[in-house]
DNA sequence: ACCTGAACACCGTTCAAGT
DNA sequence: ACCTGAACACCGTTCAAGT
């Protein structure tokens, strides 16, 4: 049901719908609900196809792996990014998932403020990152050349009117080996490494004091 | 013209926008080629309401202004959320943003590659951010308890069938204290000083060897 | 130049009617 | 129980026709 159109494009219609399946016309009324129900339904099979940590690995590792699916995921789902969240009946593979990944992290020695912490800016950069991924103009090799030169051609005072953006473009952006899905990696290191540090300063803070450290760790300490 | 429709919600449509104009029907396209058209000047719109770092400042005080700018924007104008990178014409106020901020970002130290890779996790983290923010079903005081309940009411074997996510709802979520807009801060912290350390690493590895740390600074070091 | 009614090809959804 | 045609209230867009 959800294979038709997660290949097609997200000109998903009920009518388009039924006649993929032979069906006629709106008798799909008599399985489902609305529109919205079918939404849902596919939301969580998405969340069904996202790896989920196995308990003996690092936490770092498991997490990284964890990203990475998400990642492919959605990519192979660009229509879900928007939606996933939204959704304010959640399934069983959604709330299997999120209890999963929770449970997880409780093993791995964070606490749970610290969890919500960690699930919120893995989440929200895995998410945000799909999301700028997907709207990429990419051809199939994933460069961004022919997209970024037609813009520049449409306006050949870029360099003198933007000329940060116009050398960004020339000195990277179009260079041969770029392609900007390689940022994922180094955005997912950096808050993986940013992590571990926060965990340490939690579970213990070497030096005795440290009332506060600025920037991580501060706030919603209660419970 | 954006602000009837920001005000309001999604449910954009020409008839209504001419009808909220005095004007009566599809006479919109003498003024604009199509509904896309209106799309394209409205993000730009949006652009243009978000913060730019001026001069003067630190840059990590400049890029969390920033941040914290583009996210009070997004929150204004949620429907702006899921389009925002996906328009292949960007605007003028569009151009000048990037423009400005690269800039910025290279007057404060960054490499074209450095700047590259602290926008893009950056701007992921941030719209990854709205993103889930905006689909949250908060009441205005900014706190999920209704929607929570209502879940955990609708599936009582919760907090057997899923014990992680039992536990964080009762203990953190639940709290009165608990706003999921305050896990911002932290994200944002941490990715800041994560930035500071990479740059750190890239202008002066104080140690001479070190031929490549893990994690972050690693790829794209072309050019 | 600017606006308009009618029309086209679509939507999601309801409802009485068929088997 | 399951399906269906016709209908309702919408969409974005085109086009000939008005002033």
């Amino acid at each position: 049901m959800v294979l038709a159109d997660s290949g097609g494009i997200e000109s998903l219609s009920m009518r388009k719908l039924a006649g993929e399946l032979g069906i006629e016309a709106m008798s799909l009324y008599h399985h489902v609900k609305s529109k919205e129900d079918i939404l849902d339904g596919m939301v969580d099979i998405v969340f069904g196809e996202m790896e989920l940590p196995s308990p003996g690995e690092a936490w770092k590792t498991a997490m990284r792996r964890r990203a990475e699916s998400t990642r492919a995921v959605l990519a192979r789902h660009p229509w879900a990014i928007a939606i996933l969240d939204s959704r304010t009946t959640p399934g069983p593979a959604t709330l299997r998932y999120s209890d999963t990944v929770i449970g997880y992290l409780r093993a791995a020695g964070f606490s749970i403020p610290m969890a919500a912490h960690a699930l919120s800016i893995l989440d929200s950069y895995v998410r945000g990152f799909a999301m700028q991924e997907a709207s990429l103009p990419l051809d199939p090799s994933g460069s961004i050349q022919a997209a970024t030169e037609s813009i520049l051609e449409q306006q050949p005072m870029m360099s003198n009117a933007f000329p940060h953006l116009g050398a960004m473009a020339a000195e990277l952006i179009l260079k041969p080996g770029y392609a900007y899905g390689n940022e994922f990696q180094f955005g997912l290191g950096l808050i993986l490494d940013g992590l571990e540090r926060a965990l340490a300063t939690e579970n213990g803070p070497q030096r005795g004091d440290a009332p506060a450290e600025g920037g991580a760790g501060s706030q919603s300490a209660a419970s």
